[in-house]
DNA sequence: GATGTTAGGTTAACGCCGTTCGTTTAACGA
DNA sequence: TCGTTAAACGAACGGCGTTAACCTAACATC
């Protein structure tokens, strides 16, 4: 085995797995990913594979992981575009949201299969799993003045509600099929772009008793 | 194989495979369906299954079809009760959504599992997997006055992603460990409702510039 | 009544899967 | 030099989807 040595790098072989493990969810679906496949293109055995993991389920979930690493950093970074206490900030959120979505689709679908048998706790994710960023960021365009005060975490989740259905809807049917009258066929983005009334003033006729 | 025989029925045996296959997703989850175990709770060898269906991912397809058409009669039913063009008429089929994803769980992963390879076609389903209704609904709505006017496609969209990421985030995450400081630990339904004030009025705080 | 034909099953088998087992090789500390 | 440990291997087990070949009972046709 000639494997090339990082200098100074420990538990290169083990990071190297994950990566090919992502590659291969991303070429062919989580559901044909085989340990097999994954040691094949390391250049090992599929037996070798469990000195680094507990099985196929940790190394998948270990891919999970290093996904929602990336997806936060990602999130905070589009976040940073934009002044603290905008609307605009809010609105990056979304945005990132949705093209890390499409631009990432393994990660997002492995981060987001609900096909786990039991559902993970967003605390014992990294970055909690980009909340707290969308919560902080809603909590202080509250305090701008941006945003109608209230409770920030019924914000955030309607907020992360929203981007995240139109994310899965489009992930799973052909939305645009929808739009039988529309204009052409609306990317995704656009599609957020137009949400964006109905998320600032709502889908009712203003009165006096709505406003109250 | 003294099977019990319908009076009149034809094609029993592979409305019960499907029933089966239903029943092992709704126990086991759809990554542990085999067309093994599907045979021997039917009563059959393996490879018989393979003269009522052309394998595993069609069964699988025609398990979605017959889902989508529960769907579709539960969504209508909830819908009967209210008057028509009212808002009251478009939160009951909200309200439809998120209960029929919590108390038919295999059906509603099985129906948006985003593991499939090739997305599917809203009109391909039965009933156009409710999208017409919801539609339907939401024009209505705008001509009673209840709804702001606008592109009913892009309300009825913005209305099905915020509940459909709603649902998916509740079955995905235990969405009750963001609220922190909230009061207890709030059904899914209970979000949902408290949800209607963002739906009507939007997240901004009202001004002119707003509302023009 | 003899004779295809077909529907609806059977068993055996192929190749792939996740995983386990026992073994081997190489590096390293005592 | 010896024992230990890390890291790999090949072989194998049981289960999977699927195919192939075969059987049997019902039925239409000559």
């Amino acid at each position: 085995m000639t494997r090339v040595e990082v200098a100074g790098g420990e538990n290169v072989l083990s990071e190297e797995i994950v990566g090919v493990a992502r590659d291969l969810i991303a070429e062919k679906g989580l559901a044909a990913l085989s340990m097999r496949a994954i040691a094949e293109r390391v250049g090992v055995s599929a037996p070798a594979l469990y000195h680094y993991f507990d099985g196929k389920d940790a190394l998948v979930a270990r891919v999970v992981q290093t996904a929602f690493a990336r997806f936060g950093e990602y999130m905070e970074h589009a976040m940073r575009s934009h002044p603290p206490g905008s609307f605009e900030r809010v609105r990056a959120l979304g945005e990132a949201y949705m093209t890390f979505a499409l631009e990432n689709l393994a990660s997002f679908r492995v981060i987001f299969s609900i096909q786990v048998p039991h559902p993970r706790d967003l605390e014992d994710l990294p970055g909690g799993g980009g909340y707290p960023l969308l919560r902080r960021t809603v909590i202080e365009a509250m305090e701008s003045g941006a945003m109608r005060p209230g409770d920030p975490d019924l914000a955030s989740l309607y907020l992360w509600s929203m981007v995240h259905g139109l994310v899965t809807l489009v992930l799973a049917c052909r939305v645009e099929g929808c739009q039988e009258g529309g204009s052409g066929t609306p990317s995704p983005q656009d599609l957020l772009r137009r949400f964006q009334p109905f998320l600032m003033n709502g889908l009712m006729v203003p009165t006096d008793s709505n406003e109250g």
